[in-house]
This record gives C-alpha cells, sequence and structure tokens, in this order.
DNA sequence: AAACTAATTGTTAGCGCTAACTTAGGGGGA
DNA sequence: TCCCCCTAAGTTAGCGCTAACAATTAGTTT
C-alpha cells in the first residue's frame, strides 16, 4: 500500500505525453528535432516538458540507439601540464557536442594496462576514444586491438592507420635549438624526456637534425625522466663537465631542475651557460630568470582532437591527421656563449 | 536478405545461454555472482562467455537497475597540480570499484555554470557525484539545488548538510605560520588565494590565529589568485615596503613568483626574508633555494572521497566528514630573521 | 467528386537485461 | 511413506525509449 509521501520516481515519457494530450512518441519526435511535428504540439509538448521537469533517460536511449553518447579519454599522467590542458580541451568541446567525457588514467604504461583500460571503455561502450598517452607501448597496442569504435591518438607520428592530433615536435625542438645557434652557440646539450615517449623522441630527433643542419657535430644528450629532479641531476652534470654553453631541456620541469643545478654549481644564466624548455607552463615566465621556452597549444589540441573524433565516428576511420605548430617564447635564459661576448 | 560478410552483432546474453546450454537468466546470474548456481553451470557459461567474447550491454543494465555505475567528478581547474591529483585519486578508486568516472570541468564558478554541470550528470543519470570546486558558490548552489544523488564535496568546512572529504586547510597554514614564529619571525605577511575559495579563506584564518596565538599582530595580507604572476606582484610589494621578514604564500605558484621578485629586488631567501609555500608540488624541492611547502596528500583524498561517496550511496546521505592531515616540510627557504641573527 | 498526395500523429514491437515468480528435483523429519 | 523445504534451474514481464509501420487528416490533382 504506498503512501503518498513515498519517493515519486522520475517522470517518463509517457507521463509528459500524456500531460500535453499526445502520445509517446510525438514526445520522442519533439526531443529529437525530427521534422515532422507542428508548431502547436512541439510547444504543447515543450511546456509539459518543463512543468515535469522531465529528462530523458540516457541507458533507455543508449539501449535503442545503440550509442552511449559517451567519448573515453585515456591519459597517464594527468597531473601534467600538457596531457591535464589537453583533457580539458577535450572535455569542453565533448561537452558542447553533446557528448559525455569518461576518463580512464593509466598508473603504470604497460600493454597490460592499456589494454585493461580499453576494456574498460569497452564496457562502457563509448562511441569514440581519444588517447592520450603518445608513449610506445601505446602503439604497440593499437596496432595489436583492433578497436570496435573509432579512436584518436595525441602526439603521434602520422600513420595512416591511426587518426592523429599532434604539435610538431620536431619542428618545436628546432625552434629552440635554431634559437640557440643563431645566438652563436656551439655545444648545445638535450635533457630528452624517456626516448620510448614519442615526444621525447621527436624532440631528441629535432635537436639533432638541427645541429646537424648547422653544421655542428653532435653534442651530449642525456636522458631525463620529464621530472624536475632529472633535469637537476642533468644539470649538476654538464656543470660538472663544463664542456657546453647551452642546454635544450625536452620540458620545463627539467629546465627547471638543470637551473637550481647550474645555480649551485655557480653558473650564471645566461651569462655562462643558456637554457631553453618545453611547454610554456604558466611558471616559466617566473622562474629566475625567466625562461625560455616553447609554447604548445595544449587546448586547442584537445579541441581538435574532439573534432577529428566526431567526423570518424561520423564517417568512419580517416586516418587524417591534425598537426599544430608550436611557438618559441624567448625570454631571459638565453644569450650569446660567453666565448662569443 | 543477410549476407554472410554482414558485420554481426555483438553476442547477447541469449547466445551465450544457447551456446552454454542453459536459459539467459542463468548467465545473468553467473555474471552477477547469484549464490544458486551449480559449480560446473558456472563454469559451462564462464567458458561460453570466453569463447565469445561476451560483454554484458550496460545500457540494458542500467535501464532496469536505475544505476548508471557512473559517477560524475566536477572539477573548475583541473590543470592545477591539486585538483588533479584528486581526480586522480578518485579516478583510481571509483575503477577499481568497478565504476565509471565522467568528469565536467568549469570555466568559470557561476551559479549557472555549476547548475550546468550538475544538469549535464543528471541527464547522464550518474549515481553519485564528486565535486572538487570548493569555492563559496558551489557551497551556495548546493544548497539550493536539491540533489537526487548523493554527492560528497572536497574541500569544504565540516556541515552536516554535506559530506565532505577535506584536507585540515587551518591546520596546514598553522604549521607554516608557526614553523616561521618558531624561527623567530614576527612579520609573517601572507599572500592569500582569491577569497572567496574555501581553501583560501581557511589559509588566511589559520594564518590569523596562529599569529594572534603567537601575540603577534596583524601582519600585511595581500590578495593573490593562485598564480605566479601574482605571487610576483605580492613579492615586489612587500621588498618594497620592506616591513616583514617572512612571507606564507597560500601555494607554491605564488611562492615561486615571490621568489623572483624578492631576487628582482636584491632580497635573498632566507637571509633577507623568509619563504613558505603551500601544495608541495615535485617542483618545490628543485626550486633556488629549495622551498619550505606544506604537502597535502591529494591522492589520499580522492581515494577517500570516492569511499565516503559509496558509503552514502550504499546508505543515503550521511553528512561525514574525513579530514587528512597537512605536513610541513621543511627545506631552504626559511631561517631566522636578519635581526635574530 | 473520386483518388491520390503529403503532413502529422498514433500503435506496435523490440533493444538486452534483471527481478520476481514458477517449476522440477532431491534430501530430511514426522 | 508422505509432506515440507531447500536448491537449481527456467519463464515471464517489464525498464523507457526509438524505429518502423499504420492511421488519420487536410490539401491537391484529375
Amino acid at each position: 500500500m504506498s503512501v503518498g509521501s513515498e519517493t515519486r520516481r522520475p517522470p517518463v515519457m509517457e507521463d509528459v505525453a500524456r500531460l500535453a494530450g499526445v502520445s509517446h512518441q510525438t514526445v520522442s519526435r519533439v526531443l529529437n528535432a525530427h521534422p515532422n511535428v507542428s508548431p502547436q504540439t512541439r510547444e504543447r509538448v515543450e511546456k509539459a516538458i518543463g512543468e515535469l521537469g522531465y529528462r530523458r533517460n540516457t541507458a533507455a536511449r543508449s539501449l535503442v540507439t545503440r550509442r552511449s553518447q559517451t567519448i573515453g579519454v585515456l591519459g597517464s599522467d594527468m597531473s601534467h601540464y600538457g596531457p591535464a590542458n589537453t583533457l580539458l580541451g577535450v572535455q569542453q568541446a565533448a561537452r558542447d557536442k553533446g557528448y559525455f567525457v569518461s576518463v580512464a588514467s593509466l598508473s603504470e604504461v604497460t600493454p597490460a594496462a592499456i589494454k585493461d583500460a580499453l576494456e574498460y571503455f569497452m564496457m562502457q561502450s563509448v562511441d569514440g576514444i581519444v588517447v592520450i598517452v603518445p608513449h610506445e607501448a601505446m602503439f604497440e597496442s593499437l596496432s595489436t586491438i583492433s578497436m570496435a569504435v573509432p579512436l584518436v591518438a595525441v602526439g603521434f607520428g602520422v600513420d595512416e592507420r591511426l587518426s592523429v592530433a599532434a604539435v610538431n615536435q620536431r619542428m618545436g625542438a628546432s625552434l629552440a635549438v635554431q634559437h640557440l645557434v643563431d645566438l652563436g652557440h656551439a655545444a648545445i646539450a638535450h635533457v630528452s624526456g624517456p626516448p620510448d615517449w614519442i615526444d621525447a623522441a621527436a624532440r631528441i630527433d629535432g635537436w639533432r637534425r638541427t645541429l646537424a643542419q648547422a653544421e655542428l657535430s653532435d653534442s651530449v644528450l642525456i636522458r631525463g625522466n620529464w621530472s624536475a629532479e632529472s633535469g637537476y641531476r642533468a644539470g649538476l652534470e654538464l656543470a660538472a663537465a663544463g664542456n657546453v654553453t647551452a642546454l635544450f631541456a625536452a620540458n620545463d620541469q627539467m629546465a627547471l631542475g638543470a637551473l637550481r643545478a647550474f645555480s649551485e654549481a655557480g653558473l650564471r644564466v645566461p651569462q655562462d651557460i643558456s637554457l631553453v624548455g618545453y611547454d610554456d607552463q604558466p611558471e616559466a615566465a617566473y622562474l629566475v630568470p625567466p625562461l625560455t621556452t616553447v609554447n604548445q597549444g595544449f587546448k586547442e589540441l584537445g579541441a581538435r582532437c574532439m573534432q577529428m573524433l566526431l567526423f570518424d565516428m561520423a564517417n568512419g576511420h580517416s586516418g587524417a591527421s591534425s598537426v599544430v605548430n608550436p611557438r618559441l617564447v624567448v625570454r631571459s635564459t638565453t644569450a650569446p656563449p660567453p666565448a662569443a661576448r
């Protein structure tokens, strides 16, 4: 025996239909913006929807349409500046287009973890996937697992098997290194990210090529791991060796670490040694001295990603690619080398 | 007339049932770990599931169980260190418990935007919501909008209307300020976050109280906005006035900005002025000099959040609260004031 | 005026799953 | 031995929605 005060279950389409004096199907038509509904009817239905505070049941809709209106975003180090902002861009673009965004983050980048995460998305029956894990393991996983839904990868090289949105990392590295070359530097070291990260590899490559193009011999390459700590160690090493006049760091955090190492070693930046970072995090402008770095449009990247995904979702896999160009931001950590003064 | 090569739709429960020689309900029972299934049957069903690569349809399941297995996470500045890591914690805990995580981020913190975002979650019929927007506007919105699903808020003060997981900000601020007091500082300024952010207000309060407790008169309070830039401006201002010997910054980024300002003004840290940050971002240890700061366990916070949400989802709104204690990390930006030397 | 259109609305049949009920077979206890 | 109950299944009836089709009305056309 039900009492008046029981929790009323939310209104369903039929309730709206009754109130508006139409069939539930007409309500559905209004909701889906079908053409053949008379203006008066539409209005009555909309009024009823408003009055009842009706909200369409997503599960029922998904069941019959076979689409979840959800896209999955896979990331690895979402607490870092770049990925976090890309996610933000994706998220906002998705919401604008009426999609929900489900996220999964990898605590370790291994084929097994990647497979798990993709499986998780399949369980959720997402309509599309964005992958923000520019790591080699990801590439392998993507070529073995054939995905049932469109997928766009951020930060991979152009490959017709993948739809890709990326920043031109080689160009970014070139910009940085060429700037140093133009200032007169001849011994330009590089602290890289772990080379199994696609971006890291591309920046190493850009650094090498630019050096070669300037007819400079290969200089010292130190492998970092994106952390300030690894930049610090690299800086210490370089300061001890004393054989370079400039350092190109593969991200701002490592540059920050290097900055401290140089300071400890009594090396002045930029008088004794020049430094260029990568990412242009908001803090970069407030380091001592302000960091010359490379700006990547992360949010823009996220938005483009979503755009491509929508395209692929509508037209099938495209294998298209969209490349954003980075921009060099010159601040105060770069100057001509000591010898050139 | 269907051809063999048509795209086969994914297997459904009935397909599994047929292959295993049971009814679809038995398959459902196996999947839901119901007790009354004989081991042999269970095994046969599991084998069939494996062979077909069967995956339960979430939409159908949600439709009948009236739960989406999804929780919504609302954030505002997900590109910042704290929120991003809290999200990470929530996300991992959720995935462990078999929940999907849908995120929405506010580009501006206004009642309207908040309402939109919550509406978005209701459309998705999430089972619970985690709010990582410790802002006053959020508090107002939450008290007006009565939510149909359990909600836990991160970073709010204890309030029986809300289930809350938070870091004890007042204590964190106390730790920082008391450390300075203990060193002998008597004029301790504070660059705060925007005071309509709950955390910022609590840190201001903690700063004030600790000062009062030490019988020190109120010192200068500068309103920042969390950005390095605002910390820089505050640092410049303080250096010009020259009437304080220590600065407590409400986050590490502002501390970083202040560090640059001090350096430009020729003030040595910590000899001329001491500085304490807040957050303990990984970079804090690699500033020049390494930053004394307050560590908050963000991931832990996220995990607790999820735990509380699950509890509320099972037992109805609890209004409980879970408070994590922060920890002072002393590095090299703090020393006795010049006069005390 | 009969018949054929087009526009608008209603009716029906599932989508794939779980909850609730029903049935079929064994053990014990009287 | 009969009855009751407990276990392991099967059957049935929706959850709330959309797609496909059927029905009604109004507006043409011959």
